[in-house]
DNA sequence: CTCCCGATAT
DNA sequence: ATATCAGGAG
């Protein structure tokens, strides 16, 4: 089987198990978000919310963060880990937004990914969250482990995995895509002990047929 | 490539 | 004890 053929095998069945899935994040405005998915680096979603409960009560624009001291925004994010970072990049990006964009997030990728804090990864989340933008795929942690599994690629680079996906991934399912595999990563295909006994897509999944001959 | 770094599951 | 969690900057 090409790997079209497989991933047209896969997607109907993650599809028919996640539907049309939502961020895990939560937020209310536009600017929340971004400083969510810069939260969320190396760190669980659901630490993430923990975190942005309090923090959003008193952060909503840019300007609140520029009215808070760097030691009570560290202290707020300290959980969600490299807390130090995260606090200098979200106090630098609110600097930068409300230079050149005041509260309004750019919608374009490489305006997106100048902001600091903010990477590719961060960029099309944001871009496809808000807008429905897909400029490419989200490559994670998830993406990145699920598809040198399934053997759709041999690569630890991001950038060589989201250009070998874009070959065979129809644009409008690039961003659905990789929410099916960041849920299914989660799900089944954990990083430590995958569930391949029980996985919904083992018939197609190198990894697993690998293991079976074994 | 290395560093950042706390919380959690195993 | 240790690997891993919706990565980014230098």
């Amino acid at each position: 089987m090409t790997k079209k053929e497989r991933f047209k095998k896969i997607f109907p069945i993650l599809k028919d198990k996640f539907g049309n899935p939502k961020a895990a994040l939560e937020f209310e405005t536009p600017y929340q978000l971004m400083v969510a998915v810069i939260l969320s680096a190396q760190c669980t979603d659901a630490r993430v919310n923990i975190v942005t409960k309090e923090l959003f009560k008193v952060v909503k624009y840019p300007k609140d963060i520029r009215e808070m001291d760097l030691e009570t925004l560290e202290k707020y994010i300290k959980s969600t880990g490299f807390y130090r970072n995260k606090a200098k990049n979200i106090k630098l990006n609110a600097e930068m937004m409300l230079e050149k964009y005041d509260d309004k997030i750019p919608k374009e990728l490489e305006k997106l990914v100048e902001l600091p804090g903010v990477g590719r990864k961060t960029a099309n989340v944001v871009l496809g969250e808000l807008w429905n933008i897909r400029e490419g795929i989200v490559v994670d942690t998830h993406v990145k482990r699920l598809s040198n599994r399934i053997g759709f690629v041999k690569s630890e680079n991001p950038e060589i995995i989201e250009k070998e996906l874009m070959k065979f991934v129809p644009k409008k399912d690039w961003f659905v895509y990789s929410h099916y595999m960041i849920l299914h990563g989660r799900d089944k295909c954990i990083a430590r002990s995958p569930k391949c006994n029980i996985c919904e897509i083992r018939d197609y999944c190198k990894y697993n047929l690998d293991n079976l001959k074994k």
